[in-house]
DNA sequence: CGCATACGCGCC
DNA sequence: AAACGGCGCGTTTGCG
Protein backbone atom coordinates (compact mmCIF):
# COMPACT_ATOMS: atom_id res chain seq x y z
CA UNK A 1 0.00 0.00 0.00
CA UNK A 2 1.24 3.68 -0.69
CA UNK A 3 0.78 5.92 1.60
CA UNK A 4 1.44 9.55 1.60
CA UNK A 5 0.37 13.32 0.70
CA UNK A 6 -0.59 13.90 -3.16
CA UNK A 7 -0.93 11.56 -4.67
CA UNK A 8 -3.12 12.77 -7.23
CA UNK A 9 0.52 14.10 -8.32
CA UNK A 10 1.75 10.48 -8.60
CA UNK A 11 -0.90 10.04 -10.79
CA UNK A 12 0.40 12.42 -12.86
CA UNK A 13 3.53 11.43 -13.68
CA UNK A 14 4.15 9.86 -16.74
CA UNK A 15 3.21 6.14 -16.63
CA UNK A 16 5.88 4.05 -17.92
CA UNK A 17 5.88 0.49 -18.76
CA UNK A 18 6.56 -2.26 -16.23
CA UNK A 19 6.68 0.40 -13.32
CA UNK A 20 3.28 0.06 -11.84
CA UNK A 21 1.42 2.20 -8.92
CA UNK A 22 0.49 -0.40 -6.17
CA UNK A 23 -2.74 -1.39 -6.28
CA UNK A 24 -3.74 0.38 -2.90
CA UNK A 25 -3.23 3.87 -2.54
CA UNK A 26 -3.94 5.93 0.73
CA UNK A 27 -3.52 10.03 0.52
CA UNK A 28 -3.09 11.14 4.35
CA UNK A 29 -4.66 14.69 3.16
CA UNK A 30 -7.84 13.86 2.14
CA UNK A 31 -7.94 11.12 5.01
CA UNK A 32 -7.59 14.13 7.76
CA UNK A 33 -9.62 16.70 5.10
CA UNK A 34 -12.45 14.08 5.74
CA UNK A 35 -11.68 13.66 9.75
CA UNK A 36 -11.75 17.70 9.91
CA UNK A 37 -12.45 19.49 6.37
CA UNK A 38 -12.04 22.52 8.52
CA UNK A 39 -8.47 22.14 8.88
CA UNK A 40 -5.79 25.31 7.40
CA UNK A 41 -3.65 23.53 5.47
CA UNK A 42 -3.54 19.33 5.17
CA UNK A 43 0.31 18.83 5.55
CA UNK A 44 2.55 16.02 7.39
CA UNK A 45 4.11 19.24 9.57
CA UNK A 46 0.89 20.51 10.42
CA UNK A 47 -1.01 17.50 11.01
CA UNK A 48 1.81 16.01 13.34
CA UNK A 49 1.56 18.50 15.67
CA UNK A 50 -2.39 19.10 15.38
CA UNK A 51 -2.95 15.63 15.81
CA UNK A 52 -0.42 13.33 17.15
CA UNK A 53 1.39 16.38 19.18
CA UNK A 54 4.67 16.24 17.86
CA UNK A 55 6.93 18.05 15.40
CA UNK A 56 8.30 14.99 12.93
CA UNK A 57 5.72 12.23 12.92
CA UNK A 58 6.02 9.39 9.88
CA UNK A 59 3.62 8.54 7.58
CA UNK A 60 2.58 5.40 9.09
CA UNK A 61 2.19 6.83 12.43
CA UNK A 62 -0.59 9.49 10.99
CA UNK A 63 -2.20 6.42 8.98
CA UNK A 64 -2.51 4.43 12.15
CA UNK A 65 -4.26 7.56 13.75
CA UNK A 66 -6.38 8.61 10.16
CA UNK A 67 -7.65 4.16 9.92
CA UNK A 68 -8.71 4.35 13.29
CA UNK A 69 -10.28 7.86 13.26
CA UNK A 70 -12.20 7.50 9.36
CA UNK A 71 -13.32 3.70 11.21
CA UNK A 72 -15.08 5.56 14.09
CA UNK A 73 -17.03 8.15 11.76
CA UNK A 74 -17.88 5.14 9.78
CA UNK A 75 -15.94 7.11 6.48
CA UNK A 76 -14.29 4.13 5.32
CA UNK A 77 -16.70 3.13 2.39
CA UNK A 78 -16.64 7.13 1.25
CA UNK A 79 -12.75 7.10 1.50
CA UNK A 80 -11.63 4.32 0.27
CA UNK A 81 -14.61 3.54 -2.90
CA UNK A 82 -15.44 7.30 -3.41
CA UNK A 83 -12.60 9.76 -2.80
CA UNK A 84 -9.46 7.34 -3.38
CA UNK A 85 -10.78 6.08 -6.45
CA UNK A 86 -11.52 9.55 -7.31
CA UNK A 87 -7.56 10.85 -7.36
CA UNK A 88 -6.87 8.51 -10.52
CA UNK A 89 -9.99 10.45 -12.13
CA UNK A 90 -8.73 13.76 -11.10
CA UNK A 91 -5.30 13.24 -12.17
CA UNK A 92 -6.32 12.31 -15.88
CA UNK A 93 -9.11 15.31 -16.30
CA UNK A 94 -5.84 17.31 -14.80
CA UNK A 95 -3.67 16.00 -17.52
CA UNK A 96 -6.19 16.28 -20.42
CA UNK A 97 -7.33 19.81 -19.67
CA UNK A 98 -9.85 21.31 -22.01
CA UNK A 99 -9.03 23.13 -25.58
CA UNK A 100 -9.16 26.59 -25.60
CA UNK A 101 -9.38 28.47 -29.19
CA UNK A 102 -6.28 31.01 -28.31
CA UNK A 103 -7.61 33.50 -31.64
CA UNK A 104 -10.39 33.90 -30.60
CA UNK A 105 -9.30 34.59 -27.40
CA UNK A 106 -7.02 37.26 -28.73
CA UNK A 107 -9.79 38.54 -30.72
CA UNK A 108 -12.03 39.04 -27.32
CA UNK A 109 -8.90 40.78 -26.01
CA UNK A 110 -8.81 43.37 -28.08
CA UNK A 111 -12.81 43.92 -28.31
CA UNK A 112 -12.34 44.29 -24.71
CA UNK A 113 -9.31 46.63 -24.57
CA UNK A 114 -11.18 48.83 -27.27
CA UNK A 115 -14.62 49.30 -25.24
CA UNK A 116 -12.60 49.54 -22.38
CA UNK A 117 -10.97 52.70 -23.33
CA UNK A 118 -13.98 54.29 -24.93
CA UNK A 119 -15.50 53.52 -21.70
CA UNK A 120 -12.45 55.06 -19.28
CA UNK A 121 -12.65 58.13 -21.58
CA UNK A 122 -16.32 58.75 -20.81
CA UNK A 123 -15.62 58.22 -17.07
CA UNK A 124 -12.53 60.54 -17.01
CA UNK A 125 -14.72 63.30 -19.12
CA UNK A 126 -17.57 63.09 -16.19
CA UNK A 127 -15.36 63.10 -13.59
CA UNK A 128 -13.53 65.89 -14.98
CA UNK A 129 -9.63 63.98 -13.61
CA UNK A 130 -8.20 60.98 -14.56
CA UNK A 131 -7.96 58.57 -12.01
CA UNK A 132 -7.67 54.61 -11.30
CA UNK A 133 -11.45 53.74 -12.23
CA UNK A 134 -10.22 50.15 -10.27
CA UNK A 135 -9.23 51.45 -6.65
CA UNK A 136 -12.78 51.28 -5.19
CA UNK A 137 -11.26 54.12 -2.71
CA UNK A 138 -10.40 56.65 -5.68
CA UNK A 139 -14.11 55.80 -6.89
CA UNK A 140 -15.36 56.34 -4.26
CA UNK A 141 -14.05 60.03 -3.75
CA UNK A 142 -15.03 60.80 -7.15
CA UNK A 143 -18.36 59.74 -6.60
CA UNK A 144 -18.96 61.14 -3.00
CA UNK A 145 -17.02 64.02 -3.03
CA UNK A 146 -16.46 65.64 -6.05
CA UNK A 147 -19.39 64.42 -7.98
CA UNK A 148 -21.92 64.44 -4.67
CA UNK A 149 -23.65 61.77 -5.72
CA UNK A 150 -26.56 60.82 -3.07
CA UNK A 151 -25.90 58.53 -1.02
CA UNK A 152 -29.83 57.43 0.50
CA UNK A 153 -30.03 53.71 0.40
CA UNK A 154 -26.30 52.90 0.24
CA UNK A 155 -24.20 50.62 2.53
CA UNK A 156 -20.87 50.80 4.15
CA UNK A 157 -17.79 48.62 3.33
CA UNK A 158 -16.70 46.83 6.58
CA UNK A 159 -13.94 49.20 6.83
CA UNK A 160 -16.46 52.08 7.25
CA UNK A 161 -16.09 53.63 3.58
CA UNK A 162 -19.12 53.87 1.13
CA UNK A 163 -19.45 51.11 -0.65
CA UNK A 164 -18.99 50.53 -4.62
CA UNK A 165 -20.45 47.58 -5.31
CA UNK A 166 -22.37 46.46 -8.05
CA UNK A 167 -25.36 46.58 -5.70
CA UNK A 168 -24.81 50.35 -4.64
CA UNK A 169 -23.97 51.10 -8.30
CA UNK A 170 -27.39 49.51 -9.40
CA UNK A 171 -29.26 51.92 -6.27
CA UNK A 172 -27.70 55.13 -7.91
CA UNK A 173 -27.91 54.32 -11.64
CA UNK A 174 -29.42 57.20 -12.18
CA UNK A 175 -28.22 59.88 -10.04
CA UNK A 176 -25.22 60.43 -12.62
CA UNK A 177 -23.88 58.93 -15.71
CA UNK A 178 -20.86 58.13 -14.76
CA UNK A 179 -22.24 55.42 -13.14
CA UNK A 180 -23.76 53.43 -16.05
CA UNK A 181 -20.34 53.70 -17.40
CA UNK A 182 -18.35 51.97 -14.17
CA UNK A 183 -20.93 49.51 -14.34
CA UNK A 184 -20.11 48.25 -18.02
CA UNK A 185 -16.37 49.40 -17.21
CA UNK A 186 -16.47 46.46 -13.96
CA UNK A 187 -17.75 44.21 -16.29
CA UNK A 188 -15.57 43.92 -19.01
CA UNK A 189 -12.57 45.01 -16.75
CA UNK A 190 -13.20 41.52 -15.04
CA UNK A 191 -13.58 39.85 -18.48
CA UNK A 192 -10.53 40.59 -19.34
CA UNK A 193 -8.18 40.59 -16.12
CA UNK A 194 -9.50 37.44 -14.85
CA UNK A 195 -10.12 35.21 -18.03
CA UNK A 196 -9.49 36.24 -20.91
CA UNK A 197 -5.95 37.29 -20.51
CA UNK A 198 -4.59 34.44 -17.65
CA UNK A 199 -5.95 31.70 -19.81
CA UNK A 200 -3.89 32.34 -23.13
CA UNK A 201 -1.27 32.87 -21.07
CA UNK A 202 -2.33 28.97 -19.21
CA UNK A 203 -2.68 27.23 -22.24
CA UNK A 204 -0.14 24.92 -23.01
CA UNK A 205 1.19 23.90 -26.96
CA UNK A 206 -1.86 22.21 -28.22
CA UNK A 207 -3.72 25.03 -26.52
CA UNK A 208 -5.23 23.33 -23.59
CA UNK A 209 -5.68 24.25 -20.39
CA UNK A 210 -4.96 22.07 -17.22
CA UNK A 211 -6.87 22.98 -13.89
CA UNK A 212 -5.82 21.64 -10.76
CA UNK A 213 -8.82 20.49 -8.85
CA UNK A 214 -8.58 20.88 -4.64
CA UNK A 215 -9.80 17.54 -3.06
CA UNK A 216 -9.55 19.49 0.46
CA UNK A 217 -10.42 22.55 -0.47
CA UNK A 218 -14.67 22.66 0.75
CA UNK A 219 -15.72 22.27 4.20
CA UNK A 220 -18.93 20.08 2.73
CA UNK A 221 -17.12 17.62 0.15
CA UNK A 222 -17.29 20.03 -2.67
CA UNK A 223 -14.06 20.27 -5.54
CA UNK A 224 -12.18 23.50 -5.93
CA UNK A 225 -10.34 24.64 -8.80
CA UNK A 226 -7.26 26.39 -8.75
CA UNK A 227 -4.98 28.14 -11.41
CA UNK A 228 -7.39 28.40 -13.58
CA UNK A 229 -10.51 28.35 -11.81
CA UNK A 230 -12.33 26.78 -14.19
CA UNK A 231 -15.68 26.53 -11.87
CA UNK A 232 -15.74 30.34 -11.89
CA UNK A 233 -15.86 30.81 -15.78
CA UNK A 234 -18.42 33.48 -16.57
CA UNK A 235 -22.05 32.43 -17.39
CA UNK A 236 -24.53 34.80 -18.30
CA UNK A 237 -24.39 37.99 -20.59
CA UNK A 238 -23.08 38.34 -23.93
CA UNK A 239 -19.13 38.76 -23.27
CA UNK A 240 -19.55 35.93 -21.04
CA UNK A 241 -20.98 33.35 -24.31
CA UNK A 242 -18.27 34.81 -25.99
CA UNK A 243 -15.78 33.56 -23.64
CA UNK A 244 -17.60 30.61 -23.69
CA UNK A 245 -17.46 29.69 -27.21
CA UNK A 246 -13.46 29.94 -26.71
CA UNK A 247 -13.35 26.24 -24.98
CA UNK A 248 -13.95 24.18 -27.61
CA UNK A 249 -13.50 20.87 -28.75
CA UNK A 250 -10.93 18.45 -30.95
CA UNK A 251 -11.48 17.94 -34.08
CA UNK A 252 -14.11 14.91 -34.42
CA UNK A 253 -15.33 15.85 -30.92
CA UNK A 254 -18.13 17.69 -29.67
CA UNK A 255 -18.43 19.22 -25.97
CA UNK A 256 -21.57 17.61 -23.82
CA UNK A 257 -22.98 19.00 -20.85
CA UNK A 258 -24.60 16.70 -18.27
CA UNK A 259 -26.28 19.00 -15.53
CA UNK A 260 -28.00 17.52 -12.48
CA UNK A 261 -31.49 19.58 -12.24
CA UNK A 262 -32.31 21.14 -9.25
CA UNK A 263 -30.02 18.49 -7.16
CA UNK A 264 -30.19 20.66 -4.09
CA UNK A 265 -33.66 21.03 -3.87
CA UNK A 266 -33.97 17.42 -4.70
CA UNK A 267 -31.66 16.22 -2.24
CA UNK A 268 -33.79 18.90 0.32
CA UNK A 269 -37.06 17.52 -0.49
CA UNK A 270 -35.67 13.94 -0.23
CA UNK A 271 -34.06 14.36 3.18
CA UNK A 272 -36.62 16.40 4.43
CA UNK A 273 -39.14 14.18 3.21
CA UNK A 274 -42.15 17.18 2.69
CA UNK A 275 -44.53 15.58 0.66
CA UNK A 276 -45.45 18.81 -1.20
CA UNK A 277 -41.85 19.21 -2.85
CA UNK A 278 -41.33 15.53 -3.24
CA UNK A 279 -44.83 15.49 -5.05
CA UNK A 280 -43.48 18.71 -7.46
CA UNK A 281 -40.28 16.28 -8.09
CA UNK A 282 -42.24 13.41 -8.65
CA UNK A 283 -44.52 14.69 -10.81
CA UNK A 284 -41.33 16.68 -12.98
CA UNK A 285 -43.67 19.56 -12.12
CA UNK A 286 -41.54 23.47 -12.45
CA UNK A 287 -40.46 23.72 -9.11
CA UNK A 288 -40.42 27.24 -8.33
CA UNK A 289 -43.32 27.94 -10.35
CA UNK A 290 -45.35 25.32 -7.54
CA UNK A 291 -43.58 27.26 -5.12
CA UNK A 292 -44.94 30.17 -6.41
CA UNK A 293 -48.36 29.02 -6.15
CA UNK A 294 -47.85 27.37 -3.24
CA UNK A 295 -46.85 30.83 -1.30
CA UNK A 296 -48.55 32.92 -3.31
CA UNK A 297 -51.78 30.64 -2.77
CA UNK A 298 -52.55 31.21 -6.30
CA UNK A 299 -53.22 28.28 -9.07
CA UNK A 300 -50.65 27.21 -11.53
CA UNK A 301 -51.90 29.44 -14.30
CA UNK A 302 -51.91 32.29 -12.22
CA UNK A 303 -48.50 32.74 -11.39
CA UNK A 304 -46.42 35.42 -13.03
CA UNK A 305 -42.69 35.49 -14.15
CA UNK A 306 -42.04 37.77 -11.48
CA UNK A 307 -43.75 35.73 -8.77
CA UNK A 308 -41.87 32.61 -10.20
CA UNK A 309 -38.63 34.69 -9.89
CA UNK A 310 -39.36 35.00 -6.07
CA UNK A 311 -40.05 32.12 -5.59
CA UNK A 312 -36.84 31.00 -7.19
CA UNK A 313 -34.87 33.46 -4.73
CA UNK A 314 -36.46 32.06 -2.10
CA UNK A 315 -35.79 27.89 -2.79
CA UNK A 316 -32.43 28.67 -3.64
CA UNK A 317 -32.00 30.88 0.19
CA UNK A 318 -33.95 28.26 1.73
CA UNK A 319 -31.10 26.10 0.98
CA UNK A 320 -28.43 28.47 2.58
CA UNK A 321 -30.32 29.58 5.47
CA UNK A 322 -31.48 32.98 4.28
CA UNK A 323 -33.04 35.26 6.27
CA UNK A 324 -35.73 37.61 6.22
CA UNK A 325 -33.12 40.77 5.54
CA UNK A 326 -31.16 38.81 3.13
CA UNK A 327 -34.07 37.72 1.31
CA UNK A 328 -35.49 41.22 1.10
CA UNK A 329 -32.49 42.70 -0.56
CA UNK A 330 -31.77 39.89 -3.17
CA UNK A 331 -35.34 40.33 -4.25
CA UNK A 332 -36.52 43.78 -3.85
CA UNK A 333 -39.31 43.23 -1.50
CA UNK A 334 -39.39 45.04 2.25
CA UNK A 335 -38.18 43.85 4.68
CA UNK A 336 -41.80 42.94 6.39
CA UNK A 337 -43.02 41.48 2.87
CA UNK A 338 -40.17 39.47 2.69
CA UNK A 339 -40.66 38.08 6.26
CA UNK A 340 -44.17 37.32 5.46
CA UNK A 341 -43.24 35.20 2.40
CA UNK A 342 -40.43 33.38 4.20
CA UNK A 343 -43.17 32.40 6.68
CA UNK A 344 -45.41 31.75 4.41
CA UNK A 345 -43.07 29.25 2.61
CA UNK A 346 -42.16 27.61 5.84
CA UNK A 347 -45.88 27.04 6.49
CA UNK A 348 -46.90 25.20 2.78
CA UNK A 349 -43.51 23.48 2.98
CA UNK A 350 -43.35 22.49 7.27
CA UNK A 351 -40.79 19.26 6.71
CA UNK A 352 -38.52 21.21 5.11
CA UNK A 353 -38.82 23.94 8.68
CA UNK A 354 -38.80 20.16 11.01
CA UNK A 355 -35.69 19.17 9.23
CA UNK A 356 -33.81 22.08 9.32
CA UNK A 357 -34.57 22.68 12.77
CA UNK A 358 -33.30 19.26 13.67
CA UNK A 359 -30.15 19.61 12.03
CA UNK A 360 -29.53 22.60 13.77
CA UNK A 361 -29.90 20.97 16.94
CA UNK A 362 -27.70 18.36 16.17
CA UNK A 363 -24.93 20.54 15.42
CA UNK A 364 -25.35 22.29 19.06
CA UNK A 365 -25.25 19.03 21.06
CA UNK A 366 -22.85 17.23 18.89
CA UNK A 367 -20.79 20.01 17.74
CA UNK A 368 -20.99 18.82 14.23
CA UNK A 369 -23.35 17.37 11.12
CA UNK A 370 -23.77 14.67 9.12
CA UNK A 371 -24.75 14.31 5.43
CA UNK A 372 -26.64 10.55 4.29
CA UNK A 373 -22.70 8.79 3.79
CA UNK A 374 -21.67 10.37 7.22
CA UNK A 375 -19.11 12.85 5.53
CA UNK A 376 -18.94 15.26 8.56
CA UNK A 377 -18.43 19.10 9.27
CA UNK A 378 -17.43 20.22 13.15
CA UNK A 379 -19.45 23.16 13.84
CA UNK A 380 -17.85 23.83 17.54
CA UNK A 381 -19.47 27.77 17.14
CA UNK A 382 -22.91 26.39 17.00
CA UNK A 383 -23.35 26.90 20.38
CA UNK A 384 -21.22 30.11 20.71
CA UNK A 385 -22.39 32.81 23.14
CA UNK A 386 -21.77 35.21 20.22
CA UNK A 387 -25.65 35.02 18.46
CA UNK A 388 -23.61 35.98 15.31
CA UNK A 389 -21.28 33.11 14.80
CA UNK A 390 -24.28 30.48 16.32
CA UNK A 391 -26.29 31.69 13.73
CA UNK A 392 -23.35 31.75 11.20
CA UNK A 393 -22.97 27.93 12.41
CA UNK A 394 -26.76 27.23 12.01
CA UNK A 395 -26.53 28.03 8.46
CA UNK A 396 -23.56 26.16 7.22
CA UNK A 397 -24.84 23.39 9.42
CA UNK A 398 -28.21 23.27 7.40
CA UNK A 399 -26.24 23.49 4.14
CA UNK A 400 -23.58 20.79 4.38
CA UNK A 401 -25.36 17.81 3.86
CA UNK A 402 -27.75 19.20 1.11
CA UNK A 403 -24.13 20.35 -0.61
CA UNK A 404 -22.50 17.78 0.54
CA UNK A 405 -24.96 15.09 -0.59
CA UNK A 406 -24.68 16.60 -4.09
CA UNK A 407 -21.29 16.30 -3.77
CA UNK A 408 -20.83 12.92 -2.96
CA UNK A 409 -23.38 11.76 -5.46
CA UNK A 410 -21.60 13.42 -8.96
CA UNK A 411 -18.35 12.25 -7.28
CA UNK A 412 -19.36 8.55 -7.68
CA UNK A 413 -21.01 9.27 -11.23
CA UNK A 414 -17.80 10.28 -11.91
CA UNK A 415 -15.89 7.44 -10.48
CA UNK A 416 -18.51 4.91 -12.05
CA UNK A 417 -18.63 6.63 -15.64
CA UNK A 418 -14.16 6.49 -15.24
CA UNK A 419 -14.38 2.86 -14.85
CA UNK A 420 -17.08 2.19 -17.42
CA UNK A 421 -15.15 4.35 -20.05
CA UNK A 422 -12.21 1.99 -19.14
CA UNK A 423 -14.01 -0.98 -18.93
CA UNK A 424 -15.21 -0.58 -22.57
CA UNK A 425 -11.79 0.97 -23.73
CA UNK A 426 -13.55 4.48 -24.65
CA UNK A 427 -10.93 6.44 -22.77
CA UNK A 428 -9.69 8.43 -25.76
CA UNK A 429 -13.02 8.80 -27.24
CA UNK A 430 -15.01 9.83 -24.40
CA UNK A 431 -12.89 12.52 -22.33
CA UNK A 432 -13.92 13.74 -18.90
CA UNK A 433 -13.01 17.59 -19.37
CA UNK A 434 -14.54 19.37 -16.01
CA UNK A 435 -16.27 19.37 -12.93
CA UNK A 436 -18.40 22.14 -11.98
CA UNK A 437 -20.23 21.11 -8.64
CA UNK A 438 -24.07 19.52 -10.53
CA UNK A 439 -22.68 19.38 -13.99
CA UNK A 440 -19.83 17.38 -15.73
CA UNK A 441 -18.12 18.35 -19.31
CA UNK A 442 -17.37 16.02 -21.69
CA UNK A 443 -15.55 16.05 -25.16
CA UNK A 444 -16.90 12.95 -26.84
CA UNK A 445 -16.48 11.31 -30.34
CA UNK A 446 -19.10 12.02 -32.84
CA UNK A 447 -18.97 8.41 -33.62
CA UNK A 448 -20.42 7.33 -30.33
CA UNK A 449 -22.40 10.03 -29.79
CA UNK A 450 -25.48 8.40 -29.37
CA UNK A 451 -24.37 5.70 -27.15
CA UNK A 452 -21.88 7.59 -24.63
CA UNK A 453 -24.52 10.42 -23.80
CA UNK A 454 -27.40 7.43 -22.90
CA UNK A 455 -24.38 5.99 -20.23
CA UNK A 456 -23.31 8.71 -19.03
CA UNK A 457 -26.99 10.01 -18.73
CA UNK A 458 -27.95 6.72 -16.83
CA UNK A 459 -24.70 6.82 -14.64
CA UNK A 460 -25.61 9.67 -13.29
CA UNK A 461 -29.09 9.18 -12.76
CA UNK A 462 -28.37 5.97 -11.08
CA UNK A 463 -25.09 7.10 -9.02
CA UNK A 464 -27.48 7.60 -5.87
CA UNK A 465 -31.42 6.52 -4.68
CA UNK A 466 -32.86 9.58 -3.48
CA UNK A 467 -36.82 9.89 -2.71
CA UNK A 468 -37.76 11.20 -5.50
CA UNK A 469 -36.06 10.94 -9.38
CA UNK A 470 -32.66 12.08 -10.02
CA UNK A 471 -32.92 14.21 -13.16
CA UNK A 472 -30.22 14.63 -15.67
CA UNK A 473 -29.86 17.43 -18.40
CA UNK A 474 -27.68 17.41 -21.38
CA UNK A 475 -26.17 19.46 -23.62
CA UNK A 476 -24.04 18.81 -27.30
CA UNK A 477 -22.07 21.59 -29.08
CA UNK A 478 -18.86 22.28 -30.88
CA UNK A 479 -18.28 24.46 -28.02
CA UNK A 480 -19.18 25.36 -24.70
CA UNK A 481 -21.07 28.55 -25.10
CA UNK A 482 -23.35 26.99 -28.21
CA UNK A 483 -24.81 23.93 -26.67
CA UNK A 484 -28.20 22.76 -27.59
C1' DC B 1 10.45 44.92 -2.62
C1' DG B 2 7.27 41.16 -1.36
C1' DC B 3 3.23 40.10 1.34
C1' DA B 4 -1.22 40.53 3.57
C1' DT B 5 -5.58 42.79 3.51
C1' DA B 6 -9.62 45.12 1.69
C1' DC B 7 -12.69 45.25 -1.85
C1' DG B 8 -15.03 43.42 -5.40
C1' DC B 9 -16.94 39.67 -8.32
C1' DG B 10 -17.01 35.29 -11.30
C1' DC B 11 -19.41 30.41 -10.62
C1' DC B 12 -22.67 26.55 -8.37
C1' DA C 1 -30.12 45.68 14.06
C1' DA C 2 -29.97 41.86 11.56
C1' DA C 3 -24.07 37.78 7.31
C1' DC C 4 -27.34 33.60 2.35
C1' DG C 5 -24.18 28.24 1.92
C1' DG C 6 -19.58 26.84 -0.78
C1' DC C 7 -15.31 28.49 -3.52
C1' DG C 8 -10.68 31.28 -6.27
C1' DC C 9 -8.67 35.39 -8.04
C1' DG C 10 -7.54 40.28 -9.74
C1' DT C 11 -6.27 44.97 -8.29
C1' DT C 12 -5.17 48.33 -4.91
C1' DT C 13 -3.24 49.73 -0.75
C1' DG C 14 -0.52 49.82 3.37
C1' DC C 15 2.84 47.53 6.04
C1' DG C 16 7.37 45.61 7.30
Amino acid sequence: MLIDFNLKEKFKEPRRVGKKLPAEYFDLGVAFWMLNPDEEKYSLEFLSNRYLHQDGATNKELYNYAVKKLKEYKLEKLFYEVEIPLLAVLADMEILGIKLNVKKLKDLDKKLEKNLSGLAKSIYKEAGEVFNINSPKQLGKIFFEKLNIDIRGVKKTRGGAISTDVETLLTIRDRHPIVKYILEYRELFKLQSTYVRPLQELADKNNRVHTTYIQTGTATGRLSSQNPNLQNIPAEGEWAKELRKAFVAEKGYQIVAFDYSQMELRILASLSGDPEMMKAFNNDQDIHKLTAASVFNVSLEKVTPEMRRLAKTLNFGVVYGMGANAFAKTSGLSFSEAKKFIEEYFNDFKKIKEWQEEVKSQARTMGYVTNLNRRRRWLLSATSMFRGEAAEAERAAINMPVQGLAADIIKIAMVRVAEELKRRKWQDKVRMLLTIHDELLFEISEDIMKEATSLIRKIMESAYELEVPIKIIVKVGKNWGELE
